[in-house]
RNA sequence: GUGAGUGUAGCUCAGCUUGGUUAGAGCACCAGAUUGUGGCUCUGGGGGUCGUGGGUUCAAGUCCCAUCACUCACCCCA
């Protein structure tokens, strides 16, 4: 047997409801918010995710399906939508169209990790880009839009984490205070964080293991080494945070893992999941643009793990498909009804109904069972009697009363009483 | 990459500790009770190389070894 690759999913029949009903709910608050969406190709140039998420973030370095195509071009399937949004922002000059951009995407992505709970090779991630301006009233809107999809889901026990990782500047001043407070423990760290020292120290405080949580302690924080403008960038963010009612906890070890963010940076996590509770992260990226060898474009952006939400929609029972209903099924009685039966279907799709018949040439009482199964609102029974009399025996399966209705105006019949 | 757990019917699982007739249950499916009528109930039925390969034994779903697959967790993240 065939069988599917693993970390990746069929998404059957019966749960792709859930799944269009979830990007319905998307697509109706990014138009609110007024994001337009923007689809890329599923595989890039390789190179645009090692200079635009960083060589050294797990991603790039371990995570991704990079293969050689038959002229020998180097390129990988997206682990992220961020760096490809850049590109084709800059590739199709939208700055040039508009002073300010704001898109979004829904689309499947692709790592190579070890699948658990949460975490697939082949996912899907929904999310916004504001291109285009440094103002943090562009990131607190940005928090809002996640927010607001959320609570519009009606998810609750959200943690939204909040934290600004300053600019290139301010960091580098403080990534040398920060060595200089672990250097005398160094070795005490795990072989991880050893490595991490030289190649990216803010890592170090993401840490999970214990020892080096205690060693972290009494770190110096990155938010408060700030510089001036990132400072009040970061308490505008938080300002307006609280004018719209969102309620955050500010997170000093709070450390994306892609290298292009800068100033602000939030996740949002919920304690309905397992041990991977984030679905939802982002921040600013100011210098994304530019490192792609664009015009020095500020942005901001979140994205949200589609796969994750229907997880915590499912614990909380949350459900936003409505269930399934089939307008009309004929059951034919005999080899001349169910000759006539599909065009009569065809006559009754016509008018918008849904409609479905018998294919197995089971008996009534089976073809009953399976309009009882679809959930089906008229059941046409259609036999040698019907035949006869040129009418159709029609059961209303909601009330359970069935009544006569001639060929002639069964149509009109359906069109009136499915409008009830 | 590392660690742990699980593979028995379409699905969820029991049976394995203490090896011994034809391997069970619930749900689902099919049929009948109701000779042309769903949901509820009752009765019956179909469906399994017990993941795969090897070993121990008179005898293996059950014990041992290997292997594959899946799951969860570490790491990291959505």
């Amino acid at each position: 047997m065939i069988r599917r690759i693993k970390g990746t999913q069929d998404i059957l029949p019966d749960e792709t409801p859930k799944w269009v009903a979830l990007e319905n709910l998307i697509r109706k608050m990014m138009g609110r918010y007024n994001f337009h969406e923007l689809r890329t190709p599923i595989f890039e140039q390789t190179q645009l995710f090692a200079r635009g998420i960083g060589q050294l973030t797990d991603i790039v370095s371990k995570e991704m399906y990079t293969f050689l195509d038959r002229g020998k071009k180097q390129l990988t399937l997206k682990p992220e939508m961020t760096a490809p949004i850049m590109r084709a922002y800059i590739e199709n000059k939208l700055y040039a169209k508009a002073p300010l951009n704001k898109l979004f995407y829904i689309a499947p992505l692709f790592r190579q990790e070890n699948p658990q709970a949460g975490r697939l090779r082949q996912f899907h991630q929904f999310g916004a880009e504001t291109l285009g301006t440094p103002d943090p009233n562009a990131d607190a809107e940005m928090i809002d839009l996640a927010w607001s999809i959320f609570k519009e889901i009606g998810l609750t026990n959200l943690t939204l984490r909040l934290n600004s990782v300053g600019d290139p500047n301010c960091r580098a001043d403080y990534k040398i205070k920060l060595k200089e407070y672990i250097r005398p423990n160094l070795d005490k760290y795990c072989p991880d964080c050893q490595r991490r020292y030289d190649e990216n120290p803010l890592r170090i405080l993401d840490c999970k293991n214990p020892t080096c949580v205690a060693l972290n302690q009494n770190a110096p924080k990155l938010v408060d080494n700030l510089c001036d403008d990132c400072r009040a960038h970061y308490d505008a963010v938080k300002e307006q945070l609280h004018r719209l009612n969102i309620p955050f906890a500010e997170d000093p070890y709070l450390v994306r893992g892609l290298d292009y963010y800068t100033r602000t940076v939030f996740e949002i996590t919920s304690s309905a999941l397992g041990a991977q509770n984030a679905i939802c992260g982002g921040g600013r990226y100011d210098l994304l643009a530019k490192e792609l060898d664009g015009p020095d474009t500020p942005a901001v952006g979140f994205a949200a793990g589609i796969e994750r939400l229907l997880m915590v929609m499912e614990q909380q029972g949350i459900v936003l498909a409505k269930k399934a209903r089939l307008d009309v099924f004929l059951a034919p009685l005999g080899d001349k009804a169910r000759a006539e039966g599909l065009a009569w279907l065809q006559k009754i799709r016509a008018t918008g109904l849904s409609a479905e018949m018998d294919l197995l040439g089971r008996s009534i009482k089976a073809q009953m069972r399976e309009a009882n199964r679809q959930n089906t609102r008229f059941v046409l029974i259609l036999g040698e009697n019907e035949l006869e009399k040129q009418e159709f025996a029609v059961k209303l399966m909601d009330k359970g009363e069935q009544i006569n209705v001639p060929f002639e105006t069964i149509i009109d019949f359906l069109e009136k009483e499915s409008a009830k």
